[in-house]
DNA sequence: AGCACGCCGACT
DNA sequence: GTCGGCGTGCTC
């Protein structure tokens, strides 16, 4: 009487369908669930799928249906809640079921792996007789933090909170504690050890702002350096605590620090899971099925870099992202999403609160909150009595400038070395000079494989490619004339640092870069100094930017910041903007207000000018005033198809078919640009080319990409030639 | 994406 | 004669 049911499979390839298979032999329907993972013969081989749909109308010939292999779980991976997201995905960023739906779930259940979290010990609190130990301090202590912990904690959690097995070992002895094998609790665990902060009115309000409406309440926490955003989000977050729900924090890629994570520790009871990048795969898959499966008694807060928005998490009652203008939730390869966008979304599905917070906002979220999408609440005040160090121009034009940097500065650097502070000079560009060159022929290190120059590095010495990594040994002579008079041709980290060693030989240069910071704890040992409070200098790329406190540093200097002013990229002013008030906020953080200032060619630059006599929030409305004028994003919706390939204009002959192919599909208000070649356009050994798809409607956009999904994935012919769909790029490389 | 299948050049 | 190059097409 059973009727033939198929199940419909995801797979975690780049194909723009799914695959439907029959159940096995003598299982029933109700043995199947959407979002289960089974085994499935592919072709010659054996793969992951991901169950989308059981129905009775397969799309091929049944004859031609293989069974499954097997079922790998007994409850599903996903929850209907993340396979609406998968597919939410799917429909926006155009790649293929499976792709999206894969990159919802830990590398090993990717793999196909048991959703099993590795076993660990765990101490749970059987019977509370405080007689028994009345002479065992540390015994009491333990029950006491125990009882704190919701009565289980894990055997490393104990150990992390300073409790030895022997103590532990008594107790199990005296029956007052059980242990038993659970999963994996790589948790910290928090203790509210730290009481709320007082807030200044404008904090007091931003609160009010976020806590006064309930369900999906978008805010744009626009608060400048130092005026206490964190405080506001810990004093936001404290109800959904209490209730022992789940908190999500998006932290960008290089911003989880330890006083960070300590504050959250401090301030709650709860358990703090961390999804940062020094994970294994094991360990993220424990982190995932802990956050999974969490149960509604203990407090979660969930804090993780970009992907961390793709956790299961069943008891989501909040979420904050943390600078949410940050690169890095940008995913720049496979399914490009914007992490602080997905978090909006799952926001606004679970229909419960989410703030996003920045110094320097996107002109993205700026806008939103400009047309009241989300509420915009300003911190404009420093805590305490820091004063923001003031923004100064420095025209480099009439100067002499040796090492990239002027004379002039240098005795700025002179004095506050004199007074026992500490200067940053920022510069972003590392290695000692961009170009060598030879002044008899002018003859440049160009990079054979991409349409830039080769660095000339003296640490050790060197020519690299910072495009494809190709690296050379420095010649000594002119390759193209044999001149011995090669030279170095403008500045970059190495060459600052030695030119002011050079200068200051009293006092320690440090320099901060990709380069000197190889080792595991490599950075943290060359800022010993710095922490100390040694008067020195330091040097250094955008690694200097973010995370780090540097109380003593009183001056900053910015060199080559301009390089953005003239770029192609329509959003370098923002990105530039952002850099600058980024780095300007590492001085005088905590001390008398310290001095910023950027060296500049382009003094005159009236942007430049709003940013240092007005500030940020100036900058933006006028950036956006410009953005509106040409048409560009967020007045504007894009899509960027890039195209490659080793062969010279096949990857642009590749866009100008498919454009040929995709125009009779063009509705009203969608535009295109190009194809044109990359801004570099090659690089790597690949030659690029790009085509931007554009409209003032994004559900015009939607509609148009939708039904260019089939002729993207079938347009054939050019077998050399990688193509990528980015819907909303966030740069033009 | 893999992987098989198939059709032409060069090499024991 | 056959080994292997990669262009083409399919995977429920
Ligand atoms: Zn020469
Ligand atoms: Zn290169």
């Amino acid at each position: 009487m059973s009727t033939p049911f198929y199940l419909r499979i995801a797979l975690d390839k780049p194909l723009n369908q799914t695959f439907d298979y029959e159940p096995l032999a003598n299982s029933r329907m109700h043995d199947y669930q959407i979002g289960m993972r089974v085994n499935v013969p592919f072709g010659q081989r054996s793969e992951v799928g991901l169950i989308l749909d059981i129905h009775n109308q397969p799309d091929i010939a049944p004859h031609k249906i293989k069974p499954i292999k097997e079922r790998i779980d007994d409850s599903p991976v996903l929850s209907s809640e993340l396979m609406k997201l998968g597919l939410w995905l799917h429909e926006y960023y155009h790649q293929p079921v499976g792709e999206c739906l894969f990159t919802l779930l830990p590398v090993l259940l990717r793999k196909g792996q048991t959703a099993k979290a590795t076993q660990e010990k765990h101490y749970c609190l059987e019977h509370l007789d405080w007689q028994k130990v009345e002479r065992a301090p540390r015994q009491k202590a333990f029950l006491e933090w125990l009882q704190k912990q919701n009565h289980k904690v894990s055997h490393k959690q104990a150990l992390d909170a300073g409790f030895t097995p022997s103590i532990i070992g008594q107790l199990i002895d005296k029956q007052l504690v059980s242990e038993l094998w659970q999963d994996n609790f790589n948790a910290l665990c928090g203790d509210s050890v730290e009481q709320a902060l007082a807030l200044n009115k404008e904090q007091e309000q931003a609160l009010k702002g976020i806590s006064e409406k309930n369900g999906f309440n978008p805010v744009l926490l626009e608060g400048v350096t130092g005026s206490g955003k964190t405080e506001v989000y810990l004093q936001a977050i404290s109800s959904a605590v209490t209730q022992r729900k789940q908190v999500l924090v998006l932290i960008p890629e290089i911003g989880l620090t330890p006083q960070t994570v300590q504050r959250f520790q401090q301030r709650f009871n709860a358990d703090i899971l961390l999804l940062h990048s020094g994970l294994n795969d094991q360990q993220r898959l424990n982190a995932w099925l802990q956050a999974s499966r969490h149960k509604n008694e203990k407090a979660q807060i969930i804090i993780g870099t970009r992907s961390a928005v793709f956790t299961e998490m069943p008891n989501l009652d909040f979420i904050i992202v943390d600078e949410e203008h940050d690169a890095s939730y940008k995913q720049q390869e496979g399914i490009r999403y914007h992490g602080r966008d997905i978090a909006v979304i799952r926001a606004a599905k679970r229909n419960i609160p989410i703030i996003l917070g920045s110094a320097t906002p996107s002109l993205d979220s700026l806008h939103n909150a400009l047309v009241k999408k989300y509420q915009h609440i300003r911190l404009t005040q420093r805590a305490g009595d820091a004063s923001p160090a003031n923004l100064e121009i420095y025209d480099i034009r009439k100067q002499s400038v040796e090492h990239g940097i002027a004379d002039e500065l240098l005795q700025h650097i002179e004095e506050t070395l004199e007074q026992g502070d500490q200067a940053l000079v920022f510069i972003n560009r590392r290695g000692f000079a961009p170009t060598l060159y030879c002044p008899d022929c002018g003859w440049i290190s160009e990079c054979k494989r991409c349409d830039a120059r080769m660095t000339l590095h003296q640490k050790p010495a060197h020519l690299h490619c910072h495009h494809c990594d190709h690296k050379q040994t420095l010649p000594h002579q002119c390759p193209n004339c044999l001149s011995t008079r090669i030279q170095a041709m403008g500045a970059g980290t190495e060459r600052l640092e030695t030119h002011l060693e050079y200068r200051f030989r009293r006092h320690k240069v440090i320099r901060i870069d990709r380069d000197s910071t190889q080792g595991k704890d490599a950075m943290e040992q060359l800022l010993q100094p710095v922490h100390n409070g040694e008067p020195c200098i330091l040097v250094g790329t955008q690694m200097l930017a973010k995370g780090h406190h540097f109380p003593k540093v009183n001056l900053v200097i910015m060199l080559n910041v301009d390089s953005g002013f003239f770029s192609a990229d329509f959003r370098a002013m923002e990105k530039t903007a952002q850099l600058i008030l980024q780095v300007a906020g590492r001085a005088g953080r905590e001390s008398h207000g310290g001095r910023a200032i950027i060296q500049t060619e382009f003094a005159d630059h009236p942007l430049l000018h709003l940013l240092s006599e007005e500030n940020y929030h100036a900058l933006a409305l006028a950036l956006l005033e410009e953005r509106k004028l040409h048409s560009l994003p967020p007045y504007a919706h894009q899509a960027l198809v890039r195209a490659d390939s080793p062969n010279p204009k096949e990857a642009e002959q590749y866009l100008h078919r498919l454009l040929q192919n995709i125009k009779p599909l063009t509705e009203n208000g969608i535009s295109f640009i190009g194809p044109l070649p990359s801004p570099m356009e090659l690089r790597a050994g690949r030659f690029r080319s790009q085509l931007w798809i554009r409209s003032h409607q994004r559900s015009r956009l939607q509609n148009f990409l939708k039904n260019i999904e089939p002729l993207l994935y079938q347009q054939k012919g050019f077998n050399k030639v990688r193509w990528s769909l980015d819907v909303d790029p966030s740069d033009h490389i």
